[in-house]
RNA sequence: UCCUCGAUAGCUCAAUGGUAGAGCGGCUGGCUGUUAACCAGUAGGUUGGGGGUUCGAGUCCCUCUCGGGGAGCCA
């Protein structure tokens, strides 16, 4: 029963033991006596070596056939071996072939961007990529746990709006039995419905833009996480984004190191990070941009440009906070203080990678939130369900959205966030 | 939508307006320690589509299509 639950992964537990390998052959190289093949399993890539003297010569010459990709079932034991990558290889007795496959398309050189993900469902099986998809699996997963010790939960939030949330992007439209729907892209209204039902809630699902961005942090579907907290103000909820965000690293940190490594991600970049993250006001980060030649005056948006040169300019994650009234959604909370900015941040990851989580105390005045939909000339009938909201029992809240690509991007340390999803979807990728 | 760069063998790329090539991958053979192995041989092309200039176009011009990078907008 033992070798059933043989991984590579876990192949230090099996030195010296006869073992089953199931997997394909991703790379192979040979003589006339001796037969290397890189095996892969799913959880890793280890090295498996046929020679001709053990498996005789007529499986022998039947293992010369194989191909890249080729899909196998090895027997044989695993010997403790340093000059492997992984420390053990494994010297086969016997072996089963299921599929000789034909020629591979991805060949193990360099290959283009446009090339790689219009293959995009054979690319998944390469070390880089492979590596990149388990640290979203695990980033994924260490959203869920974190949010769920800290006692939120989870409420789904639809795909399919009737209207728009925020009305100034450009939204998927779609043919809803005669009526026009869209595709959501943000739950966040939703989630501040469910916060007053259950305290603190998230929603954690794939939302939609049909902006037409193309650059290196954008996709037109991506996964955003949104948390909401009743009665949580301002400074909370900056306080739980830090620590949300610290957790994933720390989590990588310790269950991907061999998919950072095989990533070559600088980890000591990852490691210096540390609580509590600076916070700079939008005013001084319009003073600090200045000094970097850019032109800024109150009210200019920070832009992809300027993101990347604060997020080079910090060894730490950075909040821009107090952002300026004009320029942001109708929800967001104007700061008492100074009815100019909103208690809003955003937090920008280091080395270049820009803006990763947005947030915000929300308005719960009755009147206040009215006066800010009509300001900024937003359709008050649809939005009636959300200031009901404010009308039966309202609370300060807030929260925020985080954007998981560009999350995983930044950990991993790769320069387009497509390859942070399986199959991405930009502005002219729809196949695969 | 705009700016910009590009499209040549399966892939990555070369070719001064003058006979379309290389490396990798494929196929055949050789090699018992290779890590994107190496050595020898071999097959593989309507140079993205259309139009134009020219004695002659992969190369110059126009146009369309597709793709890379960026802007705006945003997570």
């Amino acid at each position: 029963m033992q070798d059933i639950d043989f991984t590579i992964r876990n192949v230090a537990q099996f030195e010296g033991q006869q073992i089953t390998l199931k997997g394909w052959v991703f790379n192979l190289r040979s003589s006339g006596k001796i037969l290397f093949l890189i095996v892969r399993d799913g959880t890793g890539f280890m090295q498996c070596v046929v020679s001709k003297a053990e498996v005789g010569e007529e499986a022998f010459s039947k293992g010369k056939q194989l191909t890249q990709e080729s899909s196998v079932i090895l027997k044989g034991v695993i010997r403790k071996d340093a000059r492997s990558p992984i420390g053990y290889e494994m010297d086969v007795n016997e072996f089963e072939i299921i599929n000789i496959s034909e020629e591979f398309p991805i060949a193990l050189k360099d290959h283009g961007v446009g090339f790689l993900m219009s293959k995009r469902h054979l690319w998944l099986r390469s070390p880089k990529q492979h590596a990149l998809l388990r640290i979203r699996a695990e980033v994924e997963q260490g959203i869920r746990d974190f949010l769920n010790q800290e006692g939120f939960v989870l409420i789904d939030s639809p795909i399919l709006t009737g209207s728009a949330a925020e009305g100034t992007t450009n939204l998927f439209e779609l043919d809803y039995f005669e009526e026009k729907a869209y595709l959501s892209q943000t739950g966040q209204l939703y989630q501040e419905a469910a916060a007053m039902a259950f305290g603190k809630v998230y929603c954690f699902g794939p939302t939609f833009r049909a902006e037409k961005s193309k650059t290196r942090r954008h996709l037109t579907e991506f996964w955003m996480v949104e948390p909401e907290m009743a009665f949580i103000e301002y400074e909370d909820n900056i306080i739980i984004q830090e620590n949300l965000v610290f957790y994933l690293i720390q989590r990588c940190l310790k269950e991907c190191s061999q998919e950072l490594k095989a990533l070559d991600r600088d980890i000591s970049k990852l490691e210096q990070i540390k609580l509590p993250f600076p916070r700079v006001t939008y005013k001084a980060m319009l003073e600090f941009l200045n000094t970097k030649g850019r032109e800024k005056t109150w009210g200019d948006d920070i832009t992809g440009l300027d993101e990347t040169i604060i997020s080079e300019h910090y060894e730490q994650p950075v909040f821009i906070t107090h952002l300026p009234v004009e320029s942001t959604p109708f929800y967001m909370l104007p700061d008492p203080s100074n009815p100019r900015v909103v208690l809003a941040a955003d937090l920008m990851a280091p080395e270049g990678y820009g803006e990763i989580v947005g947030g915000s105390q929300r308005v719960h005045d009755l009147n206040q939130l009215i006066d800010r939909i009509r300001e900024q000339q937003l359709p008050e009938e649809i939005y009636q369900w959300y200031i009901d909201l404010r009308r039966y029992g309202t609370v300060p809240h807030s929260g925020f959205g985080m954007g998981l690509e560009r999350v995983v991007g930044w950990i991993a340390g790769i320069d387009h966030i497509r390859e942070a999803s399986p199959f991405p979807r930009t502005i002219e990728k729809i196949y695969p």
